[in-house]
Parts: structure tokens; sequence; C-alpha cells
DNA sequence: GGATATGATTTGTC
DNA sequence: GACAAATCATATCC
């Protein structure tokens, strides 16, 4: 608080100035009526008088130090005081010189930039100023990938809390700021009767009251920002939310996967079909179709076990009579145009993997279960023409060298067999 | 709490 | 742009 404003000392420095002024010969410290109603002491002389306004001005200066009743007695003393308009219109003299400074200290301040910047973003995020309809700022400001539905809700759930917080924190500021300065005010009128409280400095006394308000404003912004951006790194960072897929969803995409093993890239259609089946986006599709090939090709043992129960699972629904194609959407890419499938699905599965426990399925075993596939099975794309997609031609470290081992390929060449071709 | 699984990202290649 | 491979970061299991 500025102590100036409350209690304006003299020019000239402190207390001594006043009892100066009090002393000027002729001045408007001498008593106008020369008497002493209030003091009982009777007439005074120069010397006395000084005495006397030195004791009122150290009553002044010490109120504040008292009692809220013992302060009201010796106020209510003060203003019966014989010499109280004479010591006031000293006061207001000496306003009027000090109401300089005043006006020079009270030349309009730039806006902080900072502020501004603070102010600008929480409007950008939708935090302050109107209410931002649909959550536009978390799609669009925020970063978050629209197809992220469920996440883009969570986000804009998490804003709108930081929303509510932070208007609610600057209702209370507000509030506060507003009792305090009434509450200033009313002390500075109440002092008015003591000592003159220029007009002017009341609005300054208000400005400064807003000013250091308006500081606790600014770290209120400075913290909702600061939530903002942990906010939007947490969404924007997807590593961070990761979470595993439904049990389901991993079930159609390893069924998928493992009834197209010969060639497991789904198409786009494919992946659209299998991402909205999942629900989850194309892209995750893509990323977890990439993972799973990469995995599955560095460590084929490990997912034998896994592989066979999905071939088990393809056979026994397609035996069931129900058409798998619920796991298998549409072929990939490369069979939609030429029907590139080297082998049916399912019959790959067989073929180039393994039983259990390292036993391999015996012919008949993967005979009667392509049998049982049909044509409506994953062995749509049996009779193909076009044996393999480019990609399965490819020479370094295509898919159909590294998963199907050669002891099986040629074990089962004939039509259909992966590994004649790789090597043209 | 460490090991493992798994979804996502990055980088380089084609 | 799609993909492979490496890597990161989190989830889950024990």
């Amino acid at each position: 608080m500025d102590e100036r404003l409350l209690g304006p000392p003299p020019p000239g420095g402190g207390r001594g100035g006043l009892g100066l002024v009090g002393g000027e010969p002729g001045g408007p410290g001498e008593p106008p009526g020369g008497g002493d109603p209030g003091g009982g002491s009777g007439g005074v002389p120069g010397g006395r008088g000084k005495q006397d306004i030195g004791d009122i001005l150290q009553q002044i200066m010490t109120i504040t130090d008292q009692s809220l009743d013992e302060a009201q007695a010796k106020k209510h003393a003060l203003n019966c005081h014989r010499m109280k308009p004479a010591l006031f219109s000293v006061l207001c003299e000496i306003k009027e010189k000090t109401g300089l400074s005043i006006r020079s200290s009270q030349e309009e301040e730039p806006v902080d930039p900072q502020l501004m910047r603070l102010d600008n973003m929480l409007l950008a995020e939708g935090v302050a100023g109107p209410e931002k309809g649909g959550g536009s700022a978390a799609a669009s400001g925020g970063g978050v990938s629209p197809d992220n539905s469920i996440e883009h809700s969570d986000y804009r759930s998490k804003l709108a809390q930081i929303r509510h917080i932070y208007h609610s924190e600057l209702e209370k500021y507000e509030q506060a700021c507003n009792e305090f300065t009434t509450h200033v005010m009313n002390l500075l009128r109440e002092q008015s009767r003591t000592r003159p409280v220029a007009p002017k400095e009341m609005e300054r006394m208000v400005s400064i009251i807003h000013r250091k308000f308006s500081a606790i404003q600014m770290q209120l912004k400075q913290s909702t920002c600061e939530a903002v951006m942990i906010l939007r790194s947490r969404f924007l960072d997807a590593r961070r939310k990761r979470r595993n897929f439904s049990k389901q969803a991993t079930e159609v995409l390893n069924e998928y996967f493992y009834s197209h093993l010969s060639n497991p890239y789904p198409s786009e259609e494919a992946k659209e079909e299998l991402a909205k089946k999942c629900g989850i986006t194309v892209s995750q599709v893509s990323n977890w179709f990439g993972n799973k090939r990469i995995r599955y090709k560095k460590n084929i043992g490990k997912f034998q076990e896994e592989a066979n129960i999905y071939a088990v699972k393809t056979a026994v629904s397609v035996t069931q009579g129900g058409h798998s194609r619920t796991s298998s959407p549409t072929p990939p890419s490369s069979a939609g145009s030429g029907g590139s499938f080297n082998l049916s699905g399912s019959g790959d599965m067989f073929l180039g993997m393994p039983g259990l426990n390292g036993d391999s399925y015996s012919a008949s075993q993967v005979e009667s279960l392509r049998h049982s596939m049909g044509p409506g099975g994953y062995g749509d794309n049996l009779g193909g023409g076009q044996m393999y997609s480019p990609r399965e031609m490819r020479a370094n470290g295509s898919w159909q060298e590294a998963v199907t081992p050669s002891s099986v390929t040629s074990a089962t060449e004939g039509p259909g067999s992966v590994h004649s071709d790789t090597s043209n």
C-alpha cells in the first residue's frame, strides 16, 4: 500500500515539515480564535501552540497503531480540536503542492506485452472470451487428430474444466478487487474528514489497487496458460496416451493378418473396413500391420502358437458355414486388380507354419481345411492368374522370404507356392 | 519394480 | 506415399 496516500508526508520530509508550517509567522497554523476551548490549558503563546500542533500531528500519525475504539475516540477528539480547521487548511495547501507529483506519477502505463500475449493465447485457446461452440478450439488450435473423437472430446472436456476454473477464479479476483477498492474508498472518505483527500488521490489509490490485483490476475493467466500447454502437449504426444486396442479389435486384426499371411498388406478399403470394425483409425490399422509384420518376421517362432490359434479359428468359422469375411474385409490392394494372392490366406497359414510343438500340419489337414474354405473363404484368390504382388517379388528382405521357410515351400510347391517366383 | 507387450513415431529406402 | 526397421513411451503382467 502506498503510504503517501493514506498519510502523505509534506514536502521537505516527515513530520518536521508540518511543524514548521505551523510555526510560520502569521501562517494558518495560528489559531483563529486564539483561545483554547478543548485543551483546557488557557491562553496559548506562540511556543505553546507549536508544541500543541506537534502533539496533534503525533496523534494523527500514530492513530493507525491504536485499537479501533481508541482510534475512534482519538479521531473524535481531534475532529473537535480547536486547531483542526487550521491544520486542515495547511494540509490542503500541502496537498496542492504534492498534487503535481501525484499527477506526474499517474501517467498512463503502457500495456504489459506479456499480459497481452497471455490474453491472446487464452483467447486463441478458447479459455478466455466467448465459449467456442463444438470445441473448434480443440480441433483446430489443439492440433488433436480430428479422427480421434474420443481423445478429442476428452481434450475438450479438460479444456472446459480449465476454462471454468479460470473464469471462476477471475470472478473471485474481480470481486475481491471491488470489495477492497470499496473498503479503501470508504476509509479515504472517512479520513477526508480529518485530512484533505483529493479525488485524484482516490483515483490513484484505485488504480494502484487495480494494478496489484491485475498482477495477481496475470499469475492466474500464466498458470492457466501453463495448464493449457500441458494439456495440449499431452494430447499432441500420442505416445503418452497409448491405449491397448480392445481384445476384439486385436482379434479382428490378427484374424486378417494370419489369414493373409502370404501378403499381409491390406488395401486401403480393407484398412478402412478393419478400422471401422475395430473402432480405430486407418493409420492405426497401418501401424498395427506394420508392427505386426516386423515383429512376426523377427520372431516367427513366438507367433506360431498365435498363428495356429487363428488358423483353427478361421477354419472352424468357415467350416461352420459362416464366411469369415467379417475378419477379412477385402482382399489386399494388389488382389483388387489382378488377384495377386499367391495362396489363399488360410492355406498359407498352414503351409507356412509348423504346428504347435514344432509339428507341421499334415497334408490331409491342410487339404481338408483348404477345401473347407471353398470359394467363399479366404481362398478367394487362389485361382488368380497373377501369383505375386510386386512387393512379394522383392529380392531384398521381402515378406515372402522372411516368413516362408524354404523347406515348407518346397514341400508344397505347386500352384500358389511362394518361393519359386521370389527369385525372379 | 523389472520384464515384456504393444501402439506410435522417426528415419531411411524405394 | 507406403513400407521396413529402429526406437520410444506407455500398458500390462508377474
